[in-house]
DNA sequence: AGTATGACATAGC
DNA sequence: AGCTATGCCATAC
């Protein structure tokens, strides 16, 4: 009998497309991607879909529940990434964390 | 090849 | 209220 199979055969793919409907001047979380993606779990799946995502993918447009990103976004580090976001527009908080009620996307 | 770890989140205590 | 433990997919050694 096939074990249900709860897993789409194409992950990463599925995180990458769903990173690229972010629209401009917009967040999104590990956490709301992995959802959309059909698994609230994945969203550590989705932290290393980004790590070998293409350019193509906007990964600086994800952050982490908290409003603010990795320690490891790029080896440019995070202050490229608060940099990217407030080059679109992006609200800080004076914690340095994204205003996420203001930019999270999809909007709640 | 199997083990361990990693760009998180949720639930339980 | 904050901390611990667990789950998931893929990559690295």
């Amino acid at each position: 009998m096939e074990q249900h199979k709860r897993k789409q055969p194409h992950t990463f793919e599925a995180i990458w497309q769903l990173a690229r409907q972010i629209p401009f001047g917009r967040v999104t979380t590990y956490g709301r991607l992995a959802r959309l993606a059909g698994d609230p779990r994945l969203s550590r799946v989705v932290g290393y879909a980004m790590h070998g995502a293409p350019p193509d993918v906007p990964c600086h447009r994800v952050v982490n529940r908290q409003g603010e990103l990795s320690d490891a976004f790029s080896p440019l580090g995070k202050a490229t990434h608060r940099a990217l976001l407030e080059a679109e527009g992006v609200p800080f908080l004076p914690d340095g964390r994204v205003d996420l009620k203001a930019v999270l996307w999809p909007r709640p």
